[in-house]
Parts: structure tokens; C-alpha cells; sequence
DNA sequence: GAGGCGATGCGAATCGCTTCGACGATGCCA
DNA sequence: TGGCATCGTCGAAGCGATTCGCATCGCCTC
């Protein structure tokens, strides 16, 4: 292994100075500079990471923590990871990968030995027991997803709660009067995830304006416990005209099924979708829907750590940045029915 | 923070012993030991990771490559990210989340800082560039995955070949004897990727074999994609009686589309995938299908680095390790309709 | 009763890099 | 032409652990 050491010897400097033209931390003349890094291409040189976190107290390594649970949006979560991971290095940071496995003790430990400066949060609950560390003199941390009390915390999200408004008043101004919601499994409401939550209020804030009747029903993934949600709604609200799916498992399966039961959409269905945009672009009826963002929501969590991280010190950017959601139509949405010719 | 020297003065103990404490790599006697711990607990001690790798020349980190395209088995992906990391854990390893993006110098840096001891791959290609580095003494190596030329390295793989050709052993002890395969991306296929081809291999050996007429046709994502396929496989081949297909976002569409264009799964047409298992049984039909083991793949991959990087040396254990598939058998499939009465 | 041995614990060197104070050489001004 | 910033570079002191060689002590054996 090349060292700092050989690198000096082999440029006729000594190590510090090589130390100064890596770090540009102090002026180097520019004769000097090139011949060090000459040297340094020559031989290879790569820093040790221990030893400069160990002189620097600085790892340069960000720790992502994502759940474990794969009873919701995966793919979206892949994505945000990975975002994650590119605008790290963008930076000059890496990427950690914590599963929620650990538990609040991962933080600890991997802050704690210094293994990573700084944290990025997914899958973030109401009250998460995980933010109890994090703001009691936590490592800098930013949050994708919104807890409860997010006092003191960093965090980015979509506007869920925009987000499901957005629906609602789409399928409003179409002149829907009674739209049912299959939403996330009952578990994703049970651990009271904040988005999931927070979409539900949107939706019901926005239906209670607008004078629209709104059923929500929890729903597992896949066909099966589909069709029973499917089936319970049509049972109980024969007039529901419209669906807003937050479910990206269920998307597909909402659409086969209500073709299977006679229901063409959007003619006498229609239906809107809170998911990826590529489900819904490829869905078997291209679907109306607001999309996640995934790729920013990542990018702007490291940016932000990043902002808090460096040098600068912005005045500690804590608050909470909720992107604005976006509806992009597309066949699955256009006015009911008239009335009297339901099914 | 707390440092080693302030755990040993709290005990009344050298740092030696406190090292030799944590690590057991010497002897200590009972009641010092339990005063040690008894110390580490008080002050909340945790050693610090960079110092640790420096003066042990290990930083107990895996580097995890994942690739940054999206057009290929998503949910796949994390999955296995989600099995290394926990099965690192387990070993006292972290996982380093590295994208495909930066290119084979990502490996350099990460093993030649001394970042990661040891490396796992996955959406190996067969011919993948970052083959040669580690080839010529890199740093410990699994990949999830098989390339052209596996000579000298560690691999793990489910045997996507016998995937296949159980697939079509299935369909042809039915009677199909006519079969098409839906398959990746073209992207996929152009890229090389190992799987699909050995999956295309598998698949087409066994037809030949056991007499039956296969067609093959990559295939794009999304619904639209994978009705002009379907549309283009009925024109050719109008005695196809059974379909392989191995791309998640396939399969739906596909039953969707069979369904629409007249045809019963599985009293017209037989439907099996290579897929994620969850996927195939959530299916609106559930899906007779070979699942791709995301856990074990992961799991494995981390027990022979690990093998690998203990101090038992164990021999090295370099080779291919071929998980075999396993077929499930569910409702998709079944012997293809009586001649005549086809379409 | 003395030499020897195993079991324990200590000291010091070391890992590779960062960083701060200091120092020699310039160039500028008076 | 001497004194004084300024610029560029060097030396040395850590950072917090690991690890190797020794010293110590109690005890057994001859």
C-alpha cells in the first residue's frame, strides 16, 4: 500500500505539504503542486480512509437507514436509495446501508464510533422511536418522511397531504360526487406512517370542501385482497364513481378487476393513483396519478445534510421542505357517468 | 467522546487490557474483565471506527455495488441489498451502498482506501468490466451473479439455466408443445446480462431436448410493450399454447392481456414466471413459477466473503455456487386445450 | 528452598493522515 | 540597503485504537 509518506519522498516534499495539496486547505506553489501530483498518479497513492477519519474526525460517510418491511412502495425505496447514493458521492460522501433491523441502537452505534457523520432516515413513523436520539444531541440527520412532531428535525417529504387534495379536487372538478381511496395495508396505517396518514387527510380535508363523500379502505397487495376491498366498497357505496389507489401493488390489480366486473375507466370508473410514475405510466390503463418523487426526495436529503455538514454551517437548514405534488393526467380520469345509468 | 485510555484509567486498567478486553485475543481474568465491561457500560463506550481500521488494517465494511438502471427486476434488488446488510451484521460487518454510476474505479477506491475489505456485485455482466480488477489481486470478491468467464472468482447464482429448463420440463410433461418466452428488456439481453442469457439457454436446451417449439421475444416493461409483443407471438405462432416469462413488469400485463383477447389461464393458455415468488402468488392469477431467492442469494454471498475474510483462511473458497430453483406450482398452469379447439 | 512456568497485565511502538506553529526565502517599502 | 510582511514549506504532535515483547506474580516441582 502507496502512503502519504512514500508520495513525499517519492516529490521531494514532505508529507504535510502533500497533505495541503490534497486538501487545498493552505496555498502550494504550483511547481510543487504538479510535481506531488505526479507522484501521487504515479504511484497510485489512495489515502486511508481510517487514518483520515482518525486525524480528521471526519468519515465522509453518510449512514442511510431503510425498513426493512416490504409490505410497501419497494420500489420507490430502491430509488430514493440509490439517489441517495449518487448525490452522496457527488459530494464526496458515502453510503451507509442501515436496515431498520437494528433498530434505534444502529444510530447510535455507527454515530457513535464515528463511522458516520451523518444520517438519512427513511420510512419515517408518527412517532418514530427512533427521533428521541436524534434530536438529543443527535448526529446531523435529515428525515425523508415527516413524524409527528418534527420540532428540531430536518426533514423532506412529498406534500402528501397536496398530494391527496390534488386527487380530490381533480376528480371534483369532473364532477365526481363520491370517490373511495384503497389505500396502503392495514399494517403501513397501524405503524402510523406519517405519509400514509397524512394523504388520508388531505383527501378528507379536500372531500369535506368540496362537498365530496369519501371511503377509505386499507388494503393488502396483490389480487386477491383486492377484491375483496373492491367488492366490500361497491357493496356499501354503489354511487362511488371514482378510486384514488395509494397502493402500488394494488394498482394493477384495482384496474383488472374492475374491467373484470363490467366497469370500464374511465367511462364509468375513474381512477387516480399516488405511486411511482412509471406504474402508472404503464399501467394497462395509463393512469391519471401523482407521482413520487423519488429521485429528489434523495437527492434533497443529501443536499441538505450536506449544506448542515459543511464548512459553511448555514445557520443549521432544520425545518421541513415538502415538495409540491404534481397531477399528470393521463386515460384513467374523465367524468362519471350520468346519473341513472350506474350499474 | 469516550476513548479507549478513558475507559482504561476509569477501570484502573492499561488500554492494552481494554483492548484485549473487546477483542479476547488474549487472556484475561474474570474479575478485571467484568470491571472492564462494567466501565464501557458507565461511560457509554464505543470504539471509535476509523481509529480501529487504522491500527487494524480492517475496516469490518462491505462494499455493496448495486446497479443504477432501472429497467430490470427493482424489487429484486433491494431485497437482496436488505439480505446482505443483515447477514453482514450478523458477522460484525456494515454494508457500503456503492451505485453503478462511478464504473470500476468505485471499486478501486473503496478497497484501495481501505474503506471495504471486500466487495459483492450484483447485475453481473457476462463480460463485465470490473471483472479484470478484480481478477489481478483485488480485493475479496462475491458476485451475485455469473459472468462469461468465472475463472477465479466467487460466485452465487441461482442456476437460472435449470430455471429454464424447468420451466419448459413443466410445460412439456403437460403437453404444451409449442412455447413462448417473454422475455427482459432488449436492454437486458444487449447488455450481456448473465441471467437472462443463461435463462435463454436453459430454456432453449430443454426444448430441444423434449421436442418442443420455442420462440423467444425480449421484452419491454409496461402494458403496451407487452401487448405488441403478445400481439406479434399469436401472429406467428398461432399454435402457442403456453408462455414463459421472466420480467416482473411483464406479468401482469401479460395475464391481463390474455384475458382481454379472449384466452383462460390456465384452460387456454399456460402462464409461468421467473420471478420474485411474492409476485407470481399475488398475480391475478397466481402464477406457477421458479421465485429467484433475493434472501439466500444475499445471505450466501455475505457467508463465503466472510468465510473468505476470517482468519481461518478457509482455503479459499473461490467457485460457483448455483442455488437450484424450485418450482411452484399454482394456478397458471395446466395441459393446453384439446388441437382444433383453438383460436 | 530455588528455578521455572503459566497466567495476566503493562508499555511502547505503530498505523497513515491532519494540522498548527515555526521558519527560510522572497519581494516590498522606506 | 535593512527591516517586515507574505508566501510556501517543513516538523512534530496528535487522533484512538491494536499488538508485540516483557515484567510480574503465584505456584508447582525437584
Amino acid at each position: 500500500m502507496v502512503t502519504l509518506a512514500e508520495v513525499a519522498r517519492h516529490a521531494g516534499v514532505s508529507a504535510s505539504t502533500v497533505s495541503y495539496v490534497l486538501s487545498g486547505k493552505r496555498p502550494i506553489s504550483d511547481p510543487t503542486r504538479r510535481r506531488v501530483r505526479a507522484s501521487i498518479e504515479q504511484l497510485g497513492y489512495q489515502p486511508h480512509a481510517g487514518a483520515r477519519a482518525l486525524a480528521s474526525s471526519r468519515s465522509r460517510i453518510i449512514a442511510l437507514m431503510v425498513p426493512l418491511r416490504t409490505d410497501m412502495y419497494v420500489p420507490v425505496m430502491l430509488e430514493i436509495a440509490v439517489a441517495v447514493a449518487t448525490a452522496a458521492r457527488a459530494h464526496g460522501y458515502d453510503v451507509l446501508l442501515l436496515t431498520g433491523e437494528e433498530g434505534p441502537s444502529a444510530l447510535r452505534r455507527v454515530t457513535g464510533s464515528g463511522l458516520a457523520e451523518a444520517v438519512i432516515l427513511m420510512d419515517v413513523q408518527l412517532d418514530d422511536e427512533r427521533l428521541p436520539l436524534l434530536r438529543a444531541a443527535g448526529p446531523p440527520a435529515v428525515l425523508v418522511g415527516l413524524p409527528a412532531d418534527p420540532e428540531g428535525l430536518d426533514c423532506v417529504d412529498l406534500d402528501f397531504a397536496a398530494a391527496g387534495a390534488l386527487c380530490v379536487e381533480h376528480l371534483a372538478d369532473l364532477g365526481h360526487r363520491e370517490i373511495a381511496v384503497v389505500g396502503e395495508s392495514p399494517g403501513v396505517y397501524a405503524r402510523h406512517t406519517g405519509f400514509a396518514e397524512r394523504t388520508l387527510r388531505g383527501l378528507r380535508d379536500r372531500a369535506a370542501e368540496r362537498g365530496v363523500r369519501l371511503l377509505h379502505r386499507p388494503c393488502e397487495g396483490g389480487h386477491d385482497a383486492v377484491a375483496g376491498v373492491l367488492a366490500r366498497v361497491f357493496d356499501e357505496r354503489p354511487g362511488v364513481s371514482a378510486f384514488v389507489v395509494q397502493n402500488e401493488t394494488a394498482v394493477e390489480p384495482v384496474l383488472t378487476l374492475l374491467r373484470r366486473t363490467g366497469r370500464a375507466v374511465p367511462e364509468d370508473v375513474s381512477v387516480v393513483a399516488v405511486c411511482a410514475g412509471q406504474i402508472a405510466a404503464q399501467a394497462s390503463v395509463p393512469l391519471t396519478s401523482v407521482a413520487i418523487p423519488a429521485q429528489e426526495l434523495g437527492h434533497r436529503a443529501v443536499e441538505r445534510l450536506v449544506a448542515g455538514l459543511s464548512p459553511g454551517e448555514g445557520a443549521d437548514t432544520a425545518g421541513i421542505e415538502l415538495l409540491t405534488p404534481v397531477l399528470t393526467v393521463r386515460d384513467s380520469s374523465g367524468p362519471p357517468p350520468p346519473a341513472g345509468l350506474r350499474s
